[in-house]
DNA sequence: CTTTCTACCCTGATATATCAAATATTGAAA
DNA sequence: TTTCAATATTTGATATATCAGGGTAGAAAG
């Protein structure tokens, strides 16, 4: 980390605070002060936003300002469209290619995966334990990806994934209960040999829970003018 | 275009001379040559060369230079593992969300794209009518992603598809005919409404040829290393 | 003639300065 | 008190200057 570009500190540390929460959804980032704070010029952050806008994750208008991007209705029924395409494929791939030992390896995650979630429907919003669990799936997602032995997937479900997906997680997810065995038989259908049955093991588990996740971006007043007030 | 940024005009301009092939595989691009010939400092082309990065049109190291993106065997196999999650996404969408005169034009589109495809077989190379086929193909592609109905998903497919695609048209394509009615047949599983059909087509339609441009691909000599030698 | 090494040049990275556009603020007029 | 225009401020866009890392050519040594 030390030894990056001072254009790839900035990128990682902006993106770390969006992605916690510590900048929320529409704050006003302005790269002067990011400059000040991150103690660099603001060329590094201006390299930094222009890539995290390329993302997605913020958006800027020129002469007016930057902020954490506000995601539209279209833009969770998109990712979520684009997430679909990419994971059903990598289950796919893995479906073809994954070893004896990977699939141990995902069958077992699975199943702890499922624990995690039964054993967490009793704790409150905003537990920590809660986070852990979600970052368990993420992980669970990419290892899928991985045995899918393309490189640039793992890389494109990666961005996608973080957009929205870590979003929702802070508004919506964990809401409502998960059907038993949601991931044991995702992996399982993997695991199978059968690209059928890997292709619509995927696109089921994609599709869960959209609705909800569109539900309350549709509940939530966000200002969507650019009334960039400034922040003291 | 006049009105736009000039990162914005370094951005169009480069990027239409590397896929015109202007500028060729693995030629190398000198932020400052580049700037005074478009006339502007080299911040803005700065700025351009590092969309072109993301979207792996070029590739540069720190301190050392730019050129043109030389894709490896993988690259291409991972573009073609991408076009095929997307484009089958957009065939499903396609084939759900698509109008009746939709239905009716890209049908027609296919036939006459098929014709134009039989039409070219005995032309040369590199002929105008080669590229103007290779042109309406393309447009073939986007307009099934259209009527999808979600623009990020065509966004995403135009990038993946111009990386590679345009890239194989100077290299191998046509050297093969294509089997008789390639892209009705593809119109046809689309437009049947029936997902399964329209998926596989779509699958089939994406793979046929993938060998052919590994092969060319692993004659194709190119300087690996970073020898970015002089060009006076 | 070949190999090694050093000085020079080019590269991208970064800092600082300036500009024009758009917003925010203020204060005078109604 | 309200309206509105002039001004101040902030923003992203761009230009220019400087820096350190790495490559290259040519001198020096074998």
């Amino acid at each position: 980390m030390a030894g990056s570009s001072l254009a790839q500190q900035a990128y990682t540390q902006i993106r770390e605070e969006i992605l916690r929460g510590k900048l929320a959804v529409g704050d006003v980032l302005s790269r002067r002060k990011l400059a000040e704070r991150l103690n660099m010029s603001f060329l590094p952050i201006t390299e930094a936003l222009q890539r995290l806008e390329a993302e997605g994750l913020v958006e800027s208008r020129p002469r007016i300002g930057t902020r954490v991007r506000i995601p539209t209705q279209q833009d969770v029924l998109d990712s979520y469209v684009i997430r679909e395409a990419l994971e059903t494929q990598a289950a796919r791939l893995c479906c073809s290619n994954i070893t004896a030992s990977e699939r141990e390896h995902l069958l077992k995650s699975a199943k702890h995966l499922d624990d995690l979630y039964r054993a967490s429907a009793t704790e409150l919003e905003d537990s920590p334990f809660l986070f852990s669990v979600h970052t368990y799936h993420l992980r669970f997602h990419m290892k899928i990806a991985e045995f899918s032995r393309s490189p640039r997937l793992v890389q494109s479900i990666e961005c996608e994934q973080v957009l929205i997906y870590n979003w929702l997680y802070d508004t919506v997810s964990h809401r409502k209960a998960l059907p038993s065995g949601f991931h044991s038989n995702l992996a399982q259908a993997i695991c199978s040999r059968k690209l059928q049955l890997a292709d619509a093991g995927m696109r089921k588990h994609v599709r869960f829970g959209l609705e909800d996740v569109m539900k309350s971006i549709a509940n939530m007043e966000v200002e969507k003018g650019w009334r960039l007030r400034r922040v003291d």
